[in-house]
DNA sequence: ATAGGGTTAG
């Protein structure tokens, strides 16, 4: 019949003739009709119009639906044909009903079709089990996908290959290389599905030297590769860092003409960026003729990735200017490269930006954010993409839960990073050390060790970074004689060799104690030769203990392995200042002067009603400039009544005291507290973030002020957390 | 009537 090519309206007027002269006709006909031309609305009206449709009907309607990916109504309609219609589906219908329970990763829906077709006897039909096949595949079930697969009768090269890729995908090697045999026993030929979902699971897995061998052995096996082979292949080549297999594979795309396969271009620019070759990079892209999103996004990625930020940057920009709608994962890689880069503010802008342009950040770009919410303790922003990954149901995810927990530990928040700890279901090492390395920040030893211990009780084995957060929070604790014993038990016990982080860990350990003659000997015996970490955290024990013997020797070894960083001359100079000898300070100067070096700018940032403040040290531009000043001032005259001195020795410059306390005016955490006590309500919490290590007279300064205006206030630095209440501070005034 | 493989963000 010409039924099958009438247009929308041709059947919605035969609709309605039907309607009108009781015309018979067959309802399914009229409900493909629409089906076909997408009217569900309609469709659903007239098949809830009949008064006894039949499975045929429904089959009709769920069919389309399932072939158009609307998963959800095809099963609202299967369920409305059961439990309205008490109809009961057929070998017919069940494939689809199955697909539709793919396609949402609804296992337990998929398991109970699958219970009713062993129940009914339909499971024996062989279309019915190769879709429960492909079902639990698509569910990462890979048992029950094989326990299909031993019952089928005539397996086919398509089931066979879901299974293969199934496992190549889920990392089970072994599996995947089995059933891939198994087709050979059974006369299946592979074909270049098969070798192809094979080097993707494997690329997928994370196995990328598997996924490389494959895609040699299927060439040795006389097949071709294609483009999807080659966008498969080239993310585990670029893994491996193996230019030399990437730029044969980089030929072998120009000769087959694969240039303009715009999975393949992206994957090149990814390979050539994962290999550090930026040039190679830019060429391809610039080869390209029509530059798609994927492209783009990998060479932003890619200059990211090699650390040239200004480069991602400006080719972030330049895409924007493009007709090119950008995608989540353009924004993502820009927010991460941002977030990683000390562009944390920009970061929190992109995030912003991205939204106002209708692009729904996702499980990633959440994890990327966060870590600039954390840097610079932007607590209502972090906040706001905490409740955003609860609106959208990502917070299950490891790496978002992981981050969370992160970003609370940076913002000072110790107790909102332990909840968001506690309800998650599944911990990874990474959540596990998160969560450690928060409360070791935190300097609180204890919460630590018992953390460490319930790792212990669980299934999680400690890596490496466990024991830094474990010898860390003992040492900003002061539990020296326990973290000499988890240092001895690290590969004792749990046989993992200590790095040398970790000797820099035990060495701050020591020094805290004031054992410096241990400190020491431990950088003399250690199996590694020391580096600069190792050397500085010996002289920072030296400041903290004003020795200035060992300092001397502790930063000559400083300077040699890490000439040009100022630091380490400028904590040199401090320990002289402490105790006046302004010869050497003056040298010290001399010294960074002639090296063309200039101290890091010192620069704090708080958070006030979501907005981030920076504030440089020396920096007057700040608006509310002179009311800091005056505060400042007032709460001077009053440290002063109480007999409280500000402490001068930790100015670098050997100046008259008075101008001495003018320049501790300028720090910036000093700074940043103040504008926080003009503009936030009377007892609230500051916290405020230093890029450097607070100085003595800040911390007396916020000690005082802590009591004085009866705040909590909470300053991160490069080290640590100090917690400044009533007068005193978390640090014990060790740090 | 059912069923197959791909890139770029952590």
């Amino acid at each position: 019949m010409i039924m099958t090519t009438l247009s929308l309206p041709q059947t919605r007027q035969l609709h309605a003739q039907i309607l009108r002269t009781t015309l018979f006709l067959d309802p399914t006909r009229l409900l493909s009709l629409y089906a076909n031309h997408l009217c569900f609305s309609d469709a659903d009206r007239l098949i809830n119009s009949i008064q006894h449709p039949d499975v045929f009907s429904f089959s009709t309607l769920i069919h389309a639906y399932s072939k158009l990916g609307r998963f959800t109504e095809a099963i609202t309609s299967f369920s409305r044909m059961i439990f309205n219609h008490g109809l009961l589906p057929d070998t017919r219908l069940l494939p689809s009903v199955i697909k539709a329970c793919g396609g949402l990763n609804d296992l337990r829906g998929g398991k109970q079709v699958h219970g009713f077709s062993v129940a009914s006897g339909l499971s024996q039909d062989s279309f019915v089990q190769s879709s429960l096949l492909h079902f639990y595949v698509k569910c990462h079930h890979m048992s029950y996908a094989h326990k299909l697969f031993d019952v089928m009768t005539q397996p086919d090269v398509v089931s066979c290959s879901a299974l293969v890729s199934g496992y190549a995908r889920e990392g089970s090697v072994k599996e995947a290389k089995m059933v891939f045999g198994m087709m050979a026993e059974m006369g299946i030929e592979p074909n270049l599905v098969s070798w192809n979902g094979m080097v993707a699971g494997f690329n997928q897995s994370r196995h990328h030297l598997e996924a490389v061998m494959m895609f040699q052995n299927m060439h040795f096996s006389g097949f071709k590769p294609d483009g999807t082979t080659i966008s498969s292949v080239l993310p585990a080549v670029g893994d491996l860092e193996d230019l030399l297999i990437g730029v044969q594979i980089h030929g072998y795309t120009c000769k087959q003409g694969l240039g303009s396969d715009k999975f393949v271009v992206s994957a090149l620019i990814d390979m050539y960026g994962r290999c550090s070759s930026t040039m190679e990079m830019s060429q391809v892209f610039h080869e390209i003729p029509d530059k798609d999103i994927g492209a783009w996004n990998a060479l932003v990625s890619g200059f990211a990735r090699n650390g040239l930020i200004d480069d991602a940057l400006n080719a972030f920009n330049q895409l924007r200017n493009k007709e090119l709608e950008l995608n989540v994962v353009s924004w993502t890689s820009i927010i991460a490269c941002c977030s990683q880069h000390g562009k944390d503010i920009e970061a929190l802008d992109l995030f912003r930006e991205m939204q106002l342009y209708g692009v729904k950040p996702n499980v990633v770009t959440i994890p990327c954010l966060l870590p600039a919410c954390g840097n610079i303790a932007a607590l209502m922003h972090g906040k706001a993409a905490h409740a955003f990954s609860l609106r959208t149901a990502i917070s299950d995810s490891v790496y978002v839960g992981s981050a969370l927990i992160d970003m609370y530990a940076n913002c000072g928040r110790i107790h909102l990073a332990r909840t968001c700890f506690n309800r998650m279901r599944v911990h990874n090492i990474v959540c596990w050390n998160a969560i450690m390395g928060g409360y070791a920040m935190h300097g609180n030893a204890n919460e630590v060790i018992e953390i460490f211990h319930l790792m212990e009780k669980s299934d999680q084995k400690p890596d490496c970074i466990t024991f830094t957060s474990l010898l860390s929070a003992c040492s900003h604790s002061g539990f020296t004689e326990q973290g000499e014993q988890f240092f001895n038990r690290m590969y004792k016990d749990f046989g993992i060799k200590p790095r040398i982080e970790h000797y820099a860990c035990l060495v701050t350990l020591l020094g805290r104690a004031g054992k410096l003659k241990e400190a020491f000997s431990t950088i003399e015996n250690m199996p590694f030769e020391p580096d600069a970490c190792v050397w500085g955290a010996l002289l920072s024990s030296c400041r903290v203990h004003s020795n200035i013997k060992l300092a001397e020797v502790a930063a000559k070894k400083v300077f040699e392995l890490e000439p040009n960083n100022p630091g380490n001359y400028v904590l040199l100079s401090n320990i002289y200042a402490n105790k006046g000898l302004w010869k050497e300070v003056a040298k010290v100067r001399d010294l960074m002067k002639s090296m063309g070096m200039k101290k890091n700018p010192g620069c704090s940032w708080i958070e006030i009603k979501n907005k981030v403040h920076m504030l440089l040290a020396g920096d007057v531009s700040h608006p509310q400039m002179i009311k800091i000043l005056e505060k400042m001032d007032d709460l001077s005259m009053e440290m002063k009544k109480l007999g409280c001195l500000p402490v001068t020795s930790f100015v670098l410059q050997d100046v008259e005291d008075q101008e001495k306390e003018h320049i501790l005016c300028g720090h910036s955490e000093k700074l940043a507290v103040v504008l926080g006590l003009l503009n936030t309500s009377q007892g609230s919490t500051l916290q405020v973030i230093k890029n450097l290590r607070i100085c003595g007279d800040c911390h007396d300064f916020i000690k005082f002020v802590s009591k004085f205006e009866q705040r909590e206030i909470f300053v991160r630095d490069t080290n640590r957390f100090h917690h400044f209440k009533d007068g005193l501070c978390s640090c014990g005034d060790y740090w």
